[in-house]
DNA sequence: TCCATGCGTTCGCCTTGACGAACGGCGCTG
DNA sequence: CAGCGCCGTTCGTCAAGGCGAACGCATGGA
């Protein structure tokens, strides 16, 4: 559980992004029609917001209204090309590697494919929402929806909803891809 | 601007994923510990939420906070190797396309990269906490922070802070990568 | 058939957020 | 050095959100 308190994070994206913007707090106030002295106390991370507030808040700001609570986290990180959680199938010769992942419940999920010819892997649909992207690096690929595949080619970019039955097949060996899941 | 009523997408939000879990409302208001009054209330678009009743709520469906209000979108897409709208560089030569963007205030863009030795690519900061992720397809690069760049073979991956600094510079003919800039 | 259980909605009460006014602090100008 | 303007905070008032209780409605077991 990140379950820390968003009251605190609120204030702290709320001062964050006032600052960026470099405008006063009387001014973001009257730019979003709240009083002054609301956004001073959600600043302080004194109460509890309504969404209406919020709203103009981030209308006034500029900024996504996620955002707000979305904590930002830099960091470099490198996976090498054999490295990572890896992810063997036994329906072909497959392999997937989370590079990425947004940790608790994720939101989108970067893999690194590497797919030999086969009969293919499909799967079942994901959770609803779901949306695959899939940019294939080298090879050839029949991917998408199992009822409207489409043939991939080297730099061919591909977006289906992933709470469809679809599949992965490779074409020629040494197929590679980058897939990014995201789960709204 | 989408100044879409945000309690309505809330409340269609709120409906859809206690659908998706297959909830009662009586049960999500249990679990998240809010009078099942106040709910109904909001599945309805009647009322103006605080943040906390809203976060109980996610907490309960297991969901992130943003997903209450960012509108979910399915579709299948398919843009070939040559296609899609290209940026191109007077720095070296360069290409990167956009493949998946999202709409307004982008959160997670998606690019294809080709690149061609050269003194590389240099970019100085975007919005602060904006990170970037970089899978390395064919060829070879030096990616990440200008500080502290590091030389990516095929299959690598590098994630680092967009609002520093860094830079892509290709090492061999034919160098391609996928990079996914994400906005936060 | 009748009652029990669970569903989602509606109705007062009460807490709480949002507001405006007033306050103290700082910098600039006449 | 008084006066003004803007800053951010605090205080009192009022409307609105959240709560629990009661309601009407389906389902199913005794």
């Amino acid at each position: 559980m990140d379950s820390k308190a968003p009251l605190d994070v609120i204030a702290g994206s709320l001062r964050r992004e006032r600052a960026r913007a470099g405008l006063s707090l009387s001014e973001v106030a009257k730019r979003a029609g709240v009083a002054k002295s609301t956004l001073s106390q959600l600043e302080s991370g004194t109460g509890n917001p309504s969404v209406e507030t919020l709203w103009a808040l981030c209308v006034a700001l500029e900024i996504q209204f996620g955002d707000l609570i979305d904590p930002p986290r830099p960091k470099v990180q490198v996976i090498r090309a054999h490295e990572g959680p890896a992810i063997y199938s036994e329906q072909a010769d497959y392999s997937a590697t989370l590079v990425a992942s947004c940790p608790p419940n994720a939101r989108r999920d970067l893999y690194r494919l590497t797919v030999s010819p086969g009969p293919g892997r499909k799967s079942e649909p994901h959770m609803p929402g779901t949306i695959e992207h899939v940019v294939l690096g080298t090879g050839r690929a029949l991917v998408g929806l199992s009822s409207e595949p489409v043939e991939l080619h080297p730099g061919d970019y591909i977006a289906y909803p992933g709470d469809l039955p679809h599949l992965f097949q490779a074409l020629e060996p040494n197929t590679t891809a980058v897939l990014v899941s995201e789960t709204s």
